[in-house]
DNA sequence: GTAGCACCTCAACCTTACTTGAGGTCAAGG
DNA sequence: CCTTGACCTCAAGTAAGGTTGAGGTGCTAC
């Protein structure tokens, strides 16, 4: 087992390797373990040992994060799924499915709040009873306390 | 409860009015006041006062928001103001005009992301080398411990 | 003259998603 | 033997955008 260690596909990974080849910090992958989005064994020497799917794992996650869901939805969503397994190719496409319901919701959002902004650019108003910018009836407004999802927007 | 306003314009406006009239608490008033996106002076009893053009002013704000500017960044396009002055029409199509190119930035990452997610339904993959979604080079995010290039085998 | 309300300050707390640091273990290499 | 590097734990810190609470003031009303 130690001159025939593969050098391509290792059968289990480390946390730096995993850290490595999915471009996120190891600090970031006990964090995922400690919220139960991934699981993993312990090696002789007390070290975190993972399966090769976990790879496919931290992907999922990173892209639900990029739609803007929160991790815990996140591990819900993967909860969910039979047996706690890692999602197959078949899993993915029902959680993509689902998750991206939510990407439409928030694209049509913001399209909304576009098209009243080019709307109101003309009226400059932000008149308080007629400027729909300024009635956030609209929805979208805030889901309790804490910080809304901030996307690397800068200004 | 109903206080007999004086009149239909108060020319100041107290804390609670501002909260009740923008929508928001009391004390998202107090906080936007500490981190300077609005101004007030006080009464003879040290209450706040402010001028009725904060509520155009809160309104700008909360636009922002739902855009997704940060409040450092909406405080800094509001100082950048001449004067700082209270924005007029003007002022307002100007900053509006901006944000929206934020606001296409954003949906437009989004919508990237809705049609990379469709072309993965099919695949399912989100196989190491293959898939686009995997590969978050597509977003502009340079910043932190950003993503790596991903080789399969040894790196 | 005291209740009640709106207001005041300041500090501490909340959530999310992590990072950072202190202090310790383990295996390999010179 | 000693260092180096990767790993370990647990606590605390960070950032944004506020909220909550304690303790106190001021005005109006009954």
């Amino acid at each position: 087992m130690d001159k025939i260690e593969p050098v391509q596909f290792p059968q289990e990974l480390s946390v730096g390797e995993v850290a490595r080849r999915c471009g996120i910090s190891v600090s970031a992958i006990r964090f995922y373990e400690a919220k139960g989005l991934i699981a993993s064994w312990r090696s002789h020497g007390n070290q975190r040992r993972y399966p090769r799917e976990v790879l496919r794992r931290v992907s999922i996650v990173k892209v639900a994060q990029r739609i803007g869901i929160p991790l815990a939805s996140i591990k819900a969503a993967l909860d969910a799924l039979p047996k706690g397994r890692t999602p197959t190719a078949q899993d993915w496409r029902k959680l993509s499915a689902r998750w991206q319901a939510d990407l439409d919701g928030r694209i049509g959002r913001l399209t909304r709040l576009r098209d009243l902004m080019t709307g109101c650019i003309g009226c400059g108003c932000l008149s308080m009873k007629d400027c729909p910018l300024r009635n956030p009836c609209d929805e979208l407004s805030g889901r309790g306390p804490g910080p809304q999802l901030i996307e690397p927007g800068r200004a």
